[in-house]
DNA sequence: GATCGCGTGATCAAGCTTGATATCGTTAAC
DNA sequence: GTTAACGATATCAAGCTTGATCACGCGATC
């Protein structure tokens, strides 16, 4: 799934324009990005919590080389998925599709 | 920042009403979460990646009882900040808002 | 505003993920 | 059509996830 296929289903949901849907969407991930930026829990219920963690590792590797690097610390965005996706069935023997 | 926060950002930036803003708002999580439910990934360029995966466990602990549960197979959500999310400055002191 | 129910934290074993780098193919988005 | 984000791949040390239960805070609907 991809940007385009969310706003399909916002023009075919609700009857707004594809250009409002366009902004609309652009403005969902815009925002959330912005607040995640911001260091701010993102809660939507029944889809899951965004976090913004410390990033603390001490070493880590460069595969290239082998050497050992520090990995500086950040911010590490995490996702914990609402109930709805924390419930799924196994996995079916068939592969995904793509997107 | 809650649904509403994210309302508020659309009615705001494209003037549609709150009505339909509420309406794409739970449209845009209502196909992410259709998508990961058929197993679907969901790629959206600078915001992230979601994938679904095997989740394999063997034991887990009730920590009221301290008694061994065996984690049966599922599926797992799994988000992969996208370049912008992933390159977060650290941390400041303060703590972040509660959401 | 009232109400419902999701999300959080505690424990712990086993397995998975993360981050470092760089190149090239694929593909999302404009 | 163009641009740039993303995946895959290598290694390895450190951290995270996953489920069980339950009381309470709080998101979200009506």
């Amino acid at each position: 799934m991809i940007k385009l296929d969310i706003v399909n289903a916002i023009v075919s949901k609700t009857n707004v324009t594809r250009t409002k849907a366009e902004q609309a969407v652009e403005t969902v991930f815009e925002a959330m990005k912005n607040a995640l930026g911001r260091g701010e829990r993102i809660e939507l219920r029944r889809f899951g919590v965004f976090n913004v963690k410390p990033r603390k590792t001490g070493i880590g590797r460069n595969p290239r080389t082998g050497q050992q690097v520090s990995i500086p610390p950040g911010k590490a965005v995490r996702f914990k998925p609402g109930k709805e996706l924390q419930t799924l069935p196994a996995p079916a023997s068939t592969p995904a599709p793509k997107s």
